[in-house]
Parts: C-alpha cells; sequence; structure tokens
DNA sequence: AACTGCCCCCCTCAAATTTGGGGGGTTGGA
DNA sequence: TCCAACCCCCCAAATTTGAGGGGGGCAGTT
C-alpha cells in the first residue's frame, strides 16, 4: 500500500474540494465523487455559548435527523460515543456493539432506512477541538471494508477539509482560540481538579517551580488577569477537562 | 382576571399530565387538550458532558427540526434568543424581529409549513437551569393571542411540569445539582471574571470578608477542595456565566 | 548557518492573597 | 422554632503572584 500514490490518484478533487464554499457543498461533492451514500460532519462544542448547540452538517433524511435528536441517540451511539474518545480511524463494524441499548438503537436506525456499513474518522485540531466524520452506505459490510481500505487515506483528508471549512463557518478567518501547550494544559486541569501545585508536580514527576510557569503562561495566553478566570475561560473553551490529565 | 380560578378549571388536566410518564407524552396530551398544533420543550444545556447536545422533546414535523439543526437557526432565531435571556412569557409577535436574518429564518420556516403564532414561556429553577417551552398554531395572530390570553397561567403551569419531567428523565429521582444562593453564583462569577475579592467587594456593595465567606461557602456546598475546582465545576454545571454577575 | 519562536524545565524573593478555623449578628420563610 | 440566606470580623499558616534569572532542544525561516 502507498498512501502518497493514493491520495495523489484524487489530488485534483481534494483542491477542488477545498475551493467549495461550505460544509454543506463539500459533504455532497464528497459523497457524489466517491459514491457514498451518506456523509456527516459534528463538531463536538460550541464554545462560549450559553445554550448548547452542536454544529451538525449531513445529508442524512430529516426522520433520522429528528429521530436522532429527540432520542437524545448521541447518548447510545457508540459511533459517537467512541469517536469523540477514539483517535485513529475505524469501520463502524470494528466498534463495541454489545451493549443492548445500541441493539434498540441499531434498530431504530434500519427502521428510518439508515443502517448498513459506515466509517468513522475522529479529528482532533491542534486547539483542542473534536469532531467526527461518517461516512456510510447501506451495502453490505464486506464490501464496504475492501472499498474504503482502498480510499481510506484520501477521506482522512476529505475530514480535515470539511473540518476547516466548518472552523472557518464558524470563527470566520482568524481563529482567536488560544493554542496551549500540552504541558500547560495538562496543569490547568490538574488545578481544575483541585491539586495544589505540590501535588501536581509529584503527579507530572517536574518541580513544583515549573507547574507554577505553566500556570502562568497559560494564563498569559488565555489573556487572564487571575488563575481563576483562566480556569473558566479554559473550561468554557472546552481546553481542560478530565480526560486532559494525562 | 382571576388566575386560580382558570387554573382550578383545568385542575383534573394538570393532574393527569402529572401522571404521564415522560415529556413527549406530556406534550402530546397539551396539544390535544387545548388544540394546539406544535408543543417544544428546549433544555439550554445539558451539563458535564463532553459533547454538546440540547435537550429537544418536539412534535415539530421531522423537516422543520432537521433544517433548525443544520442550519443552526438556534443562533438566530429570536424565540430561542430572547427566550433564553428573558424571565417572562410573551406572544412570539412581541418579541423583535427587526433583524434581517430573523427575516429568512421566518421565510423558511413558512416554507416548512410552521410560520404561525406562537408562544414562549422561558422556564428557569432554583438551581439556575434554563428552558423554553414554546406552543404555536399556525392560526391568526389575533385569534391566537385571545386564546392564550384566556390559558396562559395554565400553559405556564404546563410548562413546569414539562421542565420537572425532563429533569427527571435525565437526573432520575435526585437531582444533584448543587443549589448555591444568589450571593454565592455571583460571587464566584466574578471571581470567574478575574476579579479579587477587594474588587467584588466594592462591586457589590459588602464587605471582603463576605465575599471571601461567599466563595467558601460556595465551594463547601459544590464539594471542591479548592476554589479553583469550584470556579471549574460550577462552570461546567453553567452555574456561573456573565450574565449572573449582577 | 544563524535566528526566532516555542516547548520544556528549573530557580529566587518579597509581597500579596487565599485558606481553614473560629466568632458574631439579623431577617424572612416553612 | 429552625433553617438558610445574608452580613461582618479575626488570625496564623499556607499558597500564589509577579518579576526576574537560568538552561537545553526542536522546527521553521531567512
Amino acid at each position: 500500500m502507498k498512501p502518497t500514490s493514493l491520495v495523489s490518484e484524487h489530488d485534483k478533487f481534494l483542491e477542488d474540494l477545498s475551493a467549495l464554499p461550505d460544509v454543506n457543498a463539500c459533504i455532497d461533492a464528497i459523497c457524489a465523487y466517491f459514491k457514498i451514500e451518506f456523509a456527516t460532519y459534528h463538531l463536538a462544542f460550541h464554545e462560549g455559548k450559553a445554550i448548547d448547540t452542536p454544529y451538525v452538517k449531513t445529508n442524512y433524511p430529516s426522520d433520522w435527523v429528528r429521530q436522532y435528536l429527540v432520542m437524545n441517540y448521541i447518548e447510545i451511539d457508540p459511533v459517537a460515543q467512541s469517536g469523540f474518545a477514539r483517535a485513529l480511524p475505524c469501520l463502524w463494524a470494528d466498534l463495541d456493539w454489545s451493549d443492548p441499548k445500541s441493539g434498540t438503537f441499531v434498530e431504530d436506525a434500519i427502521k428510518h432506512g439508515v443502517g448498513g456499513a459506515g466509517y468513522l474518522i475522529p479529528v482532533t485540531d491542534r486547539r483542542r477541538r473534536r469532531a467526527i466524520v461518517n461516512f456510510a452506505s447501506p451495502i453490505d459490510p464486506e464490501k464496504w471494508a475492501t472499498k474504503i481500505e482502498d480510499i481510506a487515506v484520501v477521506l482522512g483528508e476529505c475530514a480535515e477539509i470539511l473540518h476547516r471549512k466548518a472552523i472557518l463557518d464558524l470563527y470566520g478567518k482568524e481563529d482567536e482560540r488560544p493554542a496551549l501547550s500540552p504541558r500547560e494544559i495538562q496543569c490547568l486541569s490538574w488545578v481544575a481538579q483541585g491539586k495544589d501545585a505540590g501535588a501536581i508536580a509529584i503527579i507530572l514527576g517536574i518541580s513544583e517551580h515549573t507547574v507554577r510557569d505553566y500556570c502562568k503562561s497559560a494564563k498569559h495566553k488565555l489573556g487572564c488577569a487571575t488563575l481563576f478566570q483562566a480556569i473558566h475561560k479554559a473550561t468554557m473553551l472546552r481546553i481542560i477537562d478530565s480526560d486532559a490529565l494525562d
């Protein structure tokens, strides 16, 4: 397998894709090009708002989108649940569907005509934003697997492009979200868990001074007057959370 | 007008409503009883999750629900925007529809067959959770206004019941969300804005000691080891935010 | 090859602030 | 009556803050 050659085979397409105006257009283009039924882009959060609104772009049929929302299926959908937790793409078939709740979810999906095979691509950018991109078709999982194998790398590129388009759509040209270093995020996260500098130093195996220094620089990067404000802001921006601890 | 007599007129209905198993059943029952086309319950946030998921229960048609989600209409829908900001119920007609964005939103709503008159009821509970309940019908706004006038109080009760059902659905019997006092929330919010105790004392017109005491008790109520952790937790639970400042 | 920026890591010191523990009190609602 | 919210105070110990000072390494640019 030569990923690079596979990509270059579709270079022209990716270029065209990047030129499209919005996420919806990209979704349609990808589906048409690869002859895939459904594609969805789903950004985990939409920071700083008082009202939770997922940023979702999809070409799934209305009935299913409505049902998914109203039934709060995101809570039990293994694709979404593990998609936002894992780092590497995978076939839906390779996920864990053993939970009985997944069963009712799948039944309902089939009832809505959207059962079948799928491919999940998690996206994480340098600013700790998380999204998932899903491709799905109502075809035989075996055939789907071989089809995907050939284009997995290109689909990965497509996912990146979708994400960039979404961020552009949401925040415009300049993306002001501060990029903290991994250590800064770790220290801030531990502080938010109620640990003091001494404890964090032991946990991370570094000096207490260094822990303080990371908190300081994180505070400055976030443009905050106090560390309290930095914790608040970083929490709202979802830069720190319990799984950033280690 | 005698609100109490109006309520008692529908006492039996409200009792039956409380006995229903879930939010969806309540929505259907309310619509049937009052001959209203559409009803929606929308909880602003769904705390502590890494993925933003609105808690929405509605009997709106699928096409419209999908469109609303995919177009991110929540951002421009005056009903949702002012609903989560205001405290008192009002007719949709009395909202501010002057923004040109509202125009395209309304057009699209009409295209989806859901234009018409509506009544918005904001819900805020003691634990600072916010929700909106909306009732809508494709009838003449004048007629709608007189119809609502008669049942406004009962609809308010219905909204309360819907909210209780939703909270029960989400968190089960015991609702562990800590209830901070208004002063505690204020102090915590100001701390999260980067103010120190001295500045907050001046802002709120109380002693510096008192500010500290509020932070202390808030920290204890939230079950946190440090104030940093309290700020983090309160931010995640959406107990503190910029409009809790005054 | 030099430079710049960032990440990573460590340290000092004095001043300011927070913490945890106590002690008061009033008021209004269940 | 009790409880919670609201308000005020003290103190010693611990901690954080702000301002400096170091160091090495890696990646991209000029």
